[in-house]
DNA sequence: TTATTAATTTAGATAAGCCTAAAAATAAAA
DNA sequence: TTTTATTTTTAGGCTTATCTAAATTAATAA
């Protein structure tokens, strides 16, 4: 068994393995979590012994098999939540996270297998972010970020790489969610930034918006 | 802001003090929340410290109106998840309970507004307790216990008091549930069990579950 | 009313999860 | 390859929520 402290470790290295096969580093956990790297070196040694990673004092961590499951069960829950929050409940896909956070540690195997049977097992949560199933698999999506995409290039926004409030409440302004087309009218190369095609309107966005948009072309 | 071990004691106080006017006793808490009394006292003196109760050495506790209102709320939570998981979610009344002791812990105002909304605003969870309005109040409601009903007297099934798994499965069985019409057939005064007619059938109950049902009468 | 028993509190520990400050190891720069 | 800077770990503390054992107070019985 473990602790919602644990649960969110694993959770946190899950996401910041992501990419790198090398082990994580303690200060990105320690920044991910808003903790002092002292108390991360703690908690690693200890999900060490409990066999929910590997660690190597200034090696970093590494998640075992065990310890993946773990994480992704976390965020299978965590997702399922959301849609719950969002789908039944009527909270807009900006409010849903911090609650979300407290759902996922609840403790049953039960509820959440009735809860994927209420939803009608969904496949995404209201971000866009896949929904790992009972094993913890995520089955690999076709999608790239809009800035990545040419001039004319047209697709469906199927996600969002940041979720702050701040930022979907910018794409709520502009009637941009999932789902959504999006056509690149211009791409400007000096900064980046590019004008695009969102219903009957053009809009120019930063570089940083094109950034955290992820589109399927397909 | 309360924690949820304080949380946990403020609710266990709420059910204590329901008659006794007078304190209650260190004792009885800890036999509720299977802690040792010393845990207890530790624990009601930081609550007094910050106003949720009344206590004096040896005299017991009793909550204020502000330990009241904390307690009251996290019931009104705990029977509103009861509610979505037997409603929605389709468990059994019988295996609900545990994961609404740690449902009722999640902190968000929003979020029981809008599950009392899409739960279309329950009066009573599936054990027929009443569910406390946002304020804490719950109205009365009529209703005696199955003992208490004389010989020919009937009345509906509107509650358990005990509402342990066994108790509620035993009732299952039997096709007793909120909602039932019971008549009383027969009484034993010697012993207190009484013969009852449910639906179709007779059956013999001793005085243990007909001290456990509640009945409305009207 | 005194002696005995029961209830309650205090004292002192422990485990989890966090912190700060200092030490040690590694990485980067000169 | 030294020196310097950065990262990471260790040491020592703190808070919350527990516990056991001992002391104290209240209740009950003789
Ligand atoms: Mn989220
Ligand atoms: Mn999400
Ligand atoms: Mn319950
Ligand atoms: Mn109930």
């Amino acid at each position: 068994m473990f602790t919602l402290a644990e649960e969110n470790y694993l959770k946190a290295i899950y996401h910041l393995e992501k990419d790198s096969k090398v082990g994580v580093s303690t200060n990105a956990i320690a920044v991910k979590l808003n903790t002092q790297p002292s108390s991360v070196t703690d908690m690693v040694q200890k999900l060490a012994n409990k066999k929910a990673l590997s660690y190597q004092k200034y090696k970093g961590s590494l998640l075992t098999k065990e310890g993946k499951k773990i994480a992704a069960n976390v965020i299978r829950k965590h997702r399922l939540w959301e849609v719950f929050l969002v789908e039944k409940l009527k909270f807009q896909w900006d409010e849903v996270h911090e609650i979300a956070e407290q759902l996922e540690h609840i403790k049953s195997e039960e509820l959440i297998k009735r809860l994927d049977v209420f939803l009608d097992h969904p496949d995404f949560d209201p971000h866009g972010d896949p929904i790992p199933d009972e094993n913890g698999i995520i089955k690999p999506t076709e999608k790239k970020l809009l800035s990545e995409l040419q001039k004319d290039q047209r697709g469906i926004c199927v996600g969002v790489k940041e979720s702050s409030t701040q930022f979907l409440q910018y794409l709520d302004t502009r009637n941009i969610g999932i789902g959504t087309t999006i056509k690149v009218i211009d791409k400007e190369e000096f900064d980046d930034s590019m004008t695009i095609q969102v219903g009957e309107t053009k809009l120019h966005i930063t570089d940083k918006i094109a950034n955290n948009l992820y589109i399927n072309t397909h």
